[in-house]
DNA sequence: TTAGGGTTAG
């Protein structure tokens, strides 16, 4: 016993070594109501009178159920350590700040979020006055349970709160999914400022993901210089990734090479930013520095390098990647990468394959396989494997439903689709939207239905865009309506004026028609605009390398031996039947453009180069910037069948599987 | 003694 302010004071410490000093030393057993003035926040003991006997055993008690109390947080035995809460509770007793923080990580740990509740309670009964440390435990605990109300409801009780308390609960605001809680974090920021508190390298590190505008972007990070906390590895991943997610990749590639310590997750940050960009060839250079800089690629890095592969269609590195990733093989997200991966590289034995074993397959594992099976022609399996989903018990989105449009388009299922149109808010609870549209604009018009198609673009509820035009111009070229082909792409113009391919459509429709005021007027509005065509270019995989052909390029080394072979072809081919087709009215070819290159479209010399250099049997897979003409379509249906091998080649828009004289999309694109 | 950054389908 040691005296202390004419009173006694009893020492609580038990024999427990193993228990860090720090946290005895700390605890506080404090008295009840009946003597406010007596509370102590730290001084590991609790007072009681000298002369009263009764007291001093009640005393001594409260101190047995708060020592026992503090054994179990500290051992994580929730349910007893909740239980001598109760007793705590009912006899108005309480413990020190540490064991109870120790008490909710535990809850939070073990989602026991009615526990973390009465702990909330407990801190908040008369005659205790929970520290900031506490009450940000507690809000932190809401947050990690997703439980935002609550947490505000705590934060607006809290009587004092420091940058720890603010930056939780921005956090929370900006990871929300909806941008109106998203910009609450802002406003937040905000009133943080106006409370006198600074923010500091994790209050911007969570506030940048909630940046919708460039322009609060740009100001944000001009804060960041300005109080000097640029340099911080988080601070600096969150700005590469917000700059990415805008598509400014100047600036996050600006942001990355100003640094000088990288970790892992800045590197995955600038991979993942530029493979989200659709911009493969950065993504995976980087992806090669990153490795000599001594990183060894994770989930995160993977995922993404598998995008760039996607992108790329590059198959033979995304398998080698596929060799790295087998070490995670029960990690949902790679796996879906894995999946679209292989689905967008034209491979299905090996999506199947990797489809079947997965244990775990969400929403976007079923979407993946879906979409990539419509996108590839191969309509009627995904519709069966929509049906296995529904099996599965897994609920489709807005996604998954116009994979199934888009398979009922391409197998020209006008009922079908209309079914499932017509149903998809009755039955999954999804509001059609553009793209659904768009798909109904596709399916209608590949059935011939113009007049429907149009009348369903007049009816949308919601602003017909670019791609709605397209699916309608699309629908006249396969069915040679010139008239609704002109008014789609006068369409298609005013949404998107910088799409030259559509100008120079809408220009050979009126040469067609020898009307040629029309026609100068389309090649003036391209000359003030400064529309230029980008020239069409192919690219095949070929021993770990690239070979990218562009229409009218003699670069490649081959060029001469490429070019003979591709002769030989055409001169076997036309044995075939085949003629090259010049009708380029409802194409977005130019006349000289036909004439002098119809022979060397970049495809026929990706194809050429792969019949060459891939042995016999092979797949020809190539990728090509723009969309495949006509003539290239009919010259590939009858390679493939003359070489009885398999070519594979994906425009912006889907993908031909060219077999035994037929393609995939049923010479609809 | 509490708060922060990177990965998947259209």
């Amino acid at each position: 016993m040691m005296r202390g302010r004419g009173r006694v004071v009893v020492v609580v410490v038990r024999e427990r070594p193993c228990i860090p000093l720090r946290f005895f030393s700390s605890l506080a057993l404090l008295a009840g109501p009946s003597s406010p003035s007596r509370r102590s926040s730290g001084g590991g003991y609790y007072d009681a009178p000298t002369t009263n006997c009764n007291a001093s055993s009640a005393a001594a008690e409260n101190a047995k159920v708060i020592d026992n109390f503090i054994d179990h947080c500290y051992r994580g035995d929730l349910p007893r350590a909740m239980k001598a809460l109760d007793s705590m509770q009912q006899r108005n007793i309480f413990a020190h700040s540490l064991a109870y923080s120790h008490l909710i990580s535990c809850c939070a740990a073990r989602h026991a979020i009615e526990h973390g509740r009465s702990i909330h309670r407990h801190v908040f009964s008369p005659g205790y006055r929970p520290k900031t440390f506490l009450l940000n435990h507690l809000l932190n605990m809401y947050v990690k349970f997703r439980l935002l109300p609550e947490a505000q409801a705590l934060f607006d009780q809290m009587p004092r709160r420091n940058v720890i308390s603010w930056t939780t609960m921005i956090s929370a605001y900006a990871a929300a999914s909806s941008p109106p809680l998203q910009r609450r974090a802002l406003d937040l920021l905000i009133l943080m400022l106006r409370d006198g508190v600074c923010p500091n390298m994790f209050t911007f590190s969570s506030v940048l993901r909630a940046c919708h505008e460039l322009q609060l972007l740009t100001q944000i990070h001009c804060s960041i210089i300005k109080v000097g906390l640029e340099s911080d590895v988080y601070v600096r991943s969150a700005l590469i990734d917000v700059y990415s997610r805008w598509g400014e990749m100047s600036s996050a590639l600006c942001v990355f090479g100003e640094m000088v310590t990288r970790d892992q997750v800045v590197w995955n940050s600038i991979i993942g930013g530029f493979a989200q960009n659709s911009d493969g060839d950065p993504a995976l250079h980087l992806y090669i520095r990153m490795k000599r800089a001594g990183f060894q690629a994770d989930q995160s890095t993977l995922t993404s390098v598998l995008r760039a592969c996607t992108s790329l269609a590059l198959l033979e590195l995304g398998r080698q990647l596929h060799v790295h990733v087998l070490k995670y093989d029960q990690d949902l997200i790679l796996n879906n990468a894995l999946l679209d991966m292989y689905c967008k590289c034209g491979s299905f034995k090996d999506s199947d394959s990797i489809f079947s074993r997965m244990v775990d397959k969400d929403v976007i594992s079923w979407s993946t396989m879906i979409m990539g099976l419509a996108q590839n022609g191969f309509s009627r399996r995904a519709l069966e494997l929509f049906k296995a989903m529904a099996v599965s018990k897994i609920k489709p989105n807005h996604i998954t439903i116009l994979g199934v449009l888009f398979a009922c388009s391409h197998a020209g299922l006008v009922d079908d689709g209309r079914y499932y149109f017509r149903s998809m808010k009755k039955l999954y609870g999804i509001d059609p939207g553009r793209e659904h549209y768009g798909c109904m604009v596709d399916l209608l018009g590949r059935a011939g239905r113009l007049d429907e198609a149009v009348e369903l673009i007049h009816k949308m509820e919601c602003e017909p865009d670019a791609v709605t035009w397209r699916a309608l111009l699309g629908a006249c070229r396969v069915h040679r309506n010139m008239d609704l082909a002109a008014y789609a792409a006068k369409q298609i113009i005013k949404h998107d004026p910088d799409d030259a391919g559509t100008y120079i459509l809408l220009s050979n429709i009126y040469a067609n028609s020898q009307r040629w005021d029309e026609i100068t007027e389309v090649r003036n509005a391209m000359r003030h605009k400064g529309v230029k065509k980008e020239p069409g270019c192919s690219w095949i995989e070929v021993n770990k390398c690239v070979h990218a052909f562009i229409l009218g390029d003699k670069s490649h080394p081959q060029i001469i031996a490429i070019r003979r072979e591709l002769k030989q072809i055409i001169h076997r081919l036309k044995e075939m039947g085949y003629v090259p087709d010049a009708n380029f009215v409802l194409q977005d070819l130019e006349e000289e453009q036909m004439e002098d290159s119809l022979l060397y479209h970049s495809e026929k010399l990706a194809m050429a180069f792969g019949i060459m250099a891939l042995s016999s049997g092979k797949t020809i897979r190539i990728r090509k910037n723009l969309r495949i003409c006509g003539d290239c379509h009919d010259f590939a249906k009858l390679l493939a069948k003359m070489e009885s091998r398999s070519i594979v080649i994906r425009d912006p828009i889907r993908y031909h599987h060219f077999e035994d004289g037929h393609c995939s999309c049923g010479d609809y694109w």
